[in-house]
DNA sequence: AAACGCCGCAACCGCCGAGGT
DNA sequence: AACCTCGGCGGTTGCGGCGTT
């Protein structure tokens, strides 16, 4: 009944593979090719399991394997693919040609993933960081919707440990001020033009398309708070809201920062037909060959579950993130490109993260 | 120069589905 | 139908190299 077993595990070898073991198994492969892996070990004179050969084997010594540092369109490509096809390594490498899903996996743990952290990206979702992001929406709601049964101290106290020490501060004080004086804190915010223009704008939304609408925002406030105590913290709350939005203003693709703050979580960067369709991922937009077309992901369903409202444009590919095409024909990062430069291309996953958030705190 | 810590990667481990007996 | 192995996969480990103190 079934098979005998795969091989003896007694006095096999293990760990690291030999120049020896390695010519003995691409010797065998040569000639018989291969599969067989139960009896390739002992028909190649080879003390290791049939599973290591095949790993050593797939991982290693084919020859079709591409050696050496992911260059950008691969890198690209990696984080399109994950973002549509989350940790099946196999399925990415199966569309990056010459590379392993070890590979990839091993690239993405060491470098790929710790890049998104840094930048405020949830490698597994490829959802900007809400704890990190979303401040700037939850205070516009407190100030601008006094029924709002979203309670700003309740939310200041279960985020403590998460958000920027300054934004924190502001967020408690503004809470402090909104209980202390409530209505005179509120009939100033409703009659000036400030909440009008957050209301006007979406706020956030506005903020990663329209800095300049923002900056103007941010210029009406002293203007309409100045007879109220609120007006230097709403003054500090403007400018560090806008600190944290022109990572995103900066590169018109960012959207997601709008996501996040619209109430019907729709990016605007999508249309509703694309929307009504779970395979939008795959959008014209990319520009790597390596990346299949649309159709081939029918099936499959996006990974970050709870972010639809996330812009997947922000993650394919644009403009930004494809390098120059005079220049993407040698963009191995090893011997032209820098881990700056890498942070450079990356940029539009960027938002601004202040220096003293500690961002291993997050990992 | 030695000790220490960090990082990257090859290899292993354990699980699962498919398929053979 | 039940049992078993194979092949494949994702997660994890451990070692060697490298940089820092």
């Amino acid at each position: 009944m079934g098979r005998a077993p795969c091989c003896d595990k007694n006095g096999l070898k293990k760990g690291p593979w030999t120049p020896e073991e390695d010519h003995k198994l691409i010797t065998y492969i040569q000639l018989h090719g291969p599969g067989n892996w139960r009896s390739l070990p002992k028909d190649a004179g080879l003390q290791r399991c049939g599973k290591s050969c095949r790993l050593r084997w797939t991982n290693y010594l084919r020859p079709d394997i591409k050696r050496g540092r992911f260059s950008f369109e691969e890198e690209e490509s990696i984080i399109q693919l994950h973002s549509i096809l989350g940790n099946k390594w196999s399925a990415i490498a199966a569309r990056l040609p010459g590379r392993t899903d070890n590979e990839i996996k091993n690239y993405w743990n060491t470098h790929i993933r710790k890049r998104l952290l840094r930048n405020g990206i949830d490698p597994v979702t490829h959802a900007p960081r809400l704890d990190l992001l979303d401040l700037s929406s939850i205070l516009s709601s407190a100030l601008c919707n006094p029924s709002s049964l979203l309670n700003l101290s309740t939310l200041v106290g279960n985020t403590q440990a998460l958000l920027n020490p300054d934004l924190l501060r502001l967020a408690t004080t503004l809470s402090s001020l909104k209980q202390e004086n409530s209505d005179l804190f509120l009939q100033q915010l409703q009659e000036n033009q400030f909440c009008n223009s957050l209301l006007q704008n979406q706020a956030v939304p506005a903020l990663s398309s329209q800095p300049s609408q923002f900056e103007n925002l941010a210029q009406q406030v002293p203007a309409c708070t100045t007879t109220t105590s609120t007006a230097p913290f709403l003054n500090q709350t403007t400018q560090l809201m806008q600190e944290n939005v022109e990572g995103f203003s900066s590169h018109p693709t960012s959207t997601f920062s709008c996501q996040n703050s619209q109430e019907n979580f729709v990016p605007s960067s999508l249309n509703d037909s694309l929307v009504s369709q779970p395979n939008f991922y795959c959008s014209s937009t990319s520009t790597n060959p390596t990346v299949p077309a649309l159709g081939e992901f029918s099936g499959f369903q996006p990974v970050n579950n709870g972010y639809q409202n996330f812009s997947i444009d922000s993650v394919l590919s644009t403009p930004l993130m494809s390098p120059d095409p005079l220049n993407s024909s040698s963009t191995h990062v090893n011997s032209s490109s820098t881990e700056d430069e890498r942070e450079c291309y990356s940029s539009f996953l960027k938002f601004e993260i202040p220096e003293s958030l500690d961002i291993d705190d997050f990992l």
